[in-house]
DNA sequence: TAAAATAGTGAACATTTGTTCACTTTTCAA
DNA sequence: TTGAAAAGTGAACAAATGTTCACTATTTTA
């Protein structure tokens, strides 16, 4: 069999239950009738780079997670389908440097489309101390939150929209202010409902 | 100790190893001196939906993966900092549905910044047949990748940027053409070189 | 402070797991 | 087509794993 259809059906069996099969298990995902073959698939994934060994334990490999990813457009590049990609991203260690202070937020309104950050994208937001002048903040102003540019001018602070239909804001004129975090990404889907 | 503060040492000993830790092992990271210990912690957590067993394996639960996500914003809506969110949300499986055939592509030039797409963002690219009028598309045009809308007007398919700056293109003039996939979602870093 | 509930301990044991070996089958190149 | 290389098989076994139990320590609550 081929060795890339199996590493996709290890990386699916891995997107589904979040481990690795057994090498009993992999009997039943890869259809082998012994167990020994899949010890021996995995001492080839494993020179691959697909598949990691620390102490009688499977773990994926640097190859294994995230997707086929273009870094820059080479001139003459061949179509993806034919040549594959050597790196692999993966968007969730991609956008997150801090998992443990780092939540996600729905993006209500339009204020920040000259920015690029659009009514139902979701940003990523940092909740850790300084935030500078010129960051992406998210804001609690009278407990509902909200995306803007943090400007620090005169010792007071200010939000900036980047949408000429919205007025600056005046941070600290708001009784029950307090700003979340800082935003360091944004994620955004097609073709999803946008209630 | 906190159960929060142990979830968090298997999340972090999940997301640098790619497993969750035996009980053996969990003595190690949770700082226990008896693996059942590990073993009874492990029935706390399974209640609480933050892991799951099967078959003598210990898997991520719905709640273990993935960030806190805010998906609204409710009018009085307390700090997030104190009250906990009750969703997590996955950024991988959120932006991709078919991971077998998405790719990403970094994105060079500003042509589609209207549609809140910029230079060094990267968009998820589903590489399925049938890509429809408006969609927004990924094509290779004499080896280089572009990301334009993609109309279809009497009969002939054009790639419209959204950005005044920048021609409408007809596809089919180049004579080397095709198209890579549909963008189906975006991610942005911000904070990064943009090389 | 005393009682009750919760969390952690350490030994024991059956199961399951990883691993090796000699062997057979399949695939591929000469 | 034949021979060599690669892939898969099945039995065997030691080591590691999950699981239970009776018990102790710690924390919580009344």
């Amino acid at each position: 069999m081929l060795i890339q259809s199996q590493l996709e059906k290890l990386r699916s069996y891995y997107r589904k239950t979040g481990t690795l099969p057994t090498y009993a298990e992999m009997q039943e995902v890869l259809g082998y009738k012994s167990k020994s073959s899949g010890y021996y698939l995995v001492n080839k994934m494993v020179q691959y780079g697909f598949l990691r060994r620390k102490n009688h334990k499977i773990l994926p490999g640097r190859n294994f997670t995230g997707l086929p990813y273009y870094q820059s457009v080479k001139a003459g590049f061949p179509s993806p389908a034919e040549e594959e990609a050597n790196d692999r991203l993966s968007l969730d260690k991609f956008l997150v440097d801090k998992p443990n202070s780092t939540i996600l937020i729905r993006v209500k309104g339009d204020s920040m489309t000259g920015a690029g950050i659009m009514e139902g994208d979701i940003v990523i937001v940092e909740r850790t101390g300084g935030a500078g002048s010129g960051d992406i903040v998210v804001a609690n102003l009278e407990g509902e939150f909200t995306v803007k540019t943090l400007i620090r001018k005169n010792g007071r602070l200010y939000l900036e929209p980047a949408n000429a239909n919205y007025p600056v804001l005046d941070l600290e004129s708001f009784p029950s202010h307090s700003l979340v975090g800082v935003v360091k990404g944004v994620a955004r889907k097609y073709g999803l409902q946008r209630a």
